[in-house]
DNA sequence: GTCCATCTTGAGGTACTACTCAACTTACCG
DNA sequence: CGGTAAGTTGAGTAGTACCTCAAGATGGAC
C-alpha cells in the first residue's frame, strides 16, 4: 500500500543489504530461528542497527526468505508440472518438498510455518501448499491414490519431515517410514484419463 | 555393586523423598528436559540441595523414572503378550507405545533416549526396544508383516512419533501417516503357525 | 547439653539470546 | 564548509537456565 521507501541514506542503504546478505547465509545455515547477534555480526554492523532497519526477526525474514524460498518451490513446480501422470506429479512433489526441507534449515522452518508472523514469507509458502492440494485432487480424480489419503495427510507427511529434520540426532530410516506411508496409498488401478468427473 | 547407602541424615534423606517426588510430577508434566530449579522450588528446598543430593539431571531421573517407566512398560509387554497372533502382537506393540509417549512427556523422553547418560533408563528402554524387535521377528516369521520392514523401520515409527509429540503445534493426523506405514506392511497372508524355521 | 560432621541455603558466576537507548558519528543539503 | 537530521553504536537491562560454594543451620553421637 504505502511505499514509504522514501529516502534512505547511502550507509543506511548499504547496512540493509549486507544484513540481508547475512541473515541470508545465517538463515540458511541454522535456520530461521539464529541468532540476530551472529546476523549483525557476519554482516559487519551492531546489532542495535539491525533493529533499526528491520525492527523484527519477522520482518528480516520476509525481507530475504520468500525470495529465495519463491524460486526454489517455483522450480519444484516446474518439476512437478512435467509430470505425465498425476502419481508422478504428487511423487514429484512430495519427494521434491522433503529434500529442499532436508537441504535448507530456513526453508524448512518456512514450509512448517515456524514464524507466522512473517506474513509474506507464510504467503510465498501458501502457493506451494495450495498445489500439494490440488495434486492429491488431480490423483484422486485419476484413481491413483486412495481417497483416504487425504490433503491434510500429504500436510501432516511433510510437517512430520520437518519435524524430523531439526533434530540433529534422528535415526537414518525415517524417511523410509514417511515414503512407505505414501506409497501405501497408491492404488493399483491404471491411470483413467477420461474419468467420470461427477461424484 | 557399592551400597555405599551408608547413614544419611535423616534431613539429608527427607530432602532426597521430597525431590524425587517433585521431580516424578515435574519430569512428567514437562519431559526430562524440565528445569532442575522448578524441581527443588516444587520440592520446597534449595537447587542446591538438589545438586548436593543427585549431582546431575540424569542421576535425578536415574532415581525417578526407571521404575515408572518400568512398571507401564511391563504393563503393556503384558497386554502385548495376550495376543494371539503375531501381529496382533506387533499392533498392540505399536499403538500402547505410542499412547505412552503421547501421555506422558517423561516416558516420551525416555523412549527417544533424549539423556543417554541416564543408564538406568535407558537400560530398563532397552528390555522394550528388544520386545519390538522380537515382535517384528515373529510377525516375519508368522508370514503376516513384509520382510523389508525391519526392526529399525519399527524404531524409526517410534522415534517419530516422540518427536511429532514434542511440538506443541503439531498438526492432529500425524498418528494416522504414521499407522499407515505400519499397515502397509501388513501382508495378507494367512497366518500360518507352522511356518518353517529354516531360511 | 555440647559440639561438629553433615546438610542446607541462595546469591552469584557463567552462558545464551532478545531488545533498547543515550551518546556519538556521518551523509548530505544549501 | 557548516549544520543537522538521520543513522550507528554497544554497553546495559531483562529473562532463562545451569551449576557452585562460602556461610549458616542442624541432627544426633556422646
Amino acid at each position: 500500500m504505502a511505499a514509504q521507501a522514501k529516502t534512505l541514506r547511502r550507509d543506511a542503504r548499504d547496512n540493509m543489504a549486507k544484513l540481508r546478505a547475512a541473515a541470508l547465509e545465517v538463515f540458511s545455515a541454522k535456520g530461521l530461528g539464529a541468532p540476530l547477534e551472529e546476523i549483525a555480526k557476519v554482516a559487519g554492523v551492531s546489532v542495535g542497527t539491525l533493529y533499526n532497519r528491520f525492527g523484527t526477526r519477522e520482518a528480516l525474514i520476509d525481507s530475504v526468505i520468500p525470495e529465495i524460498a519463491g524460486s526454489r518451490l517455483k522450480e519444484l513446480g516446474e518439476k512437478v508440472a512435467a509430470g505425465a501422470t498425476a502419481r508422478e506429479r504428487l511423487e514429484t512433489f512430495v519427494h521434491g518438498m522433503i529434500d529442499l526441507q532436508h537441504q535448507d534449515p530456513a526453508l524448512n522452518d518456512a514450509i512448517m510455518r515456524r514464524f507466522p508472523e512473517a506474513t509474506a514469507l507464510v504467503d510465498t509458502c501458501a502457493a506451494s501448499s495450495s498445489l500439494g492440494r490440488d495434486l492429491v485432487d488431480q490423483a484422486h480424480r485419476e484413481g491413483s491414490l486412495a481417497l483416504d489419503f487425504t490433503g491434510e495427510d500429504l500436510f501432516c507427511l511433510l510437517w512430520m519431515a520437518g519435524t524430523a529434520n531439526r533434530e540433529e540426532a534422528a535415526p537414518l530410516g525415517w524417511r523410509r517410514i514417511l515414503t512407505r506411508a505414501l506409497d501405501s496409498a497408491w492404488t493399483d488401478q491404471a491411470q483413467t484419463p477420461a474419468a467420470s468427473d461427477t461424484p
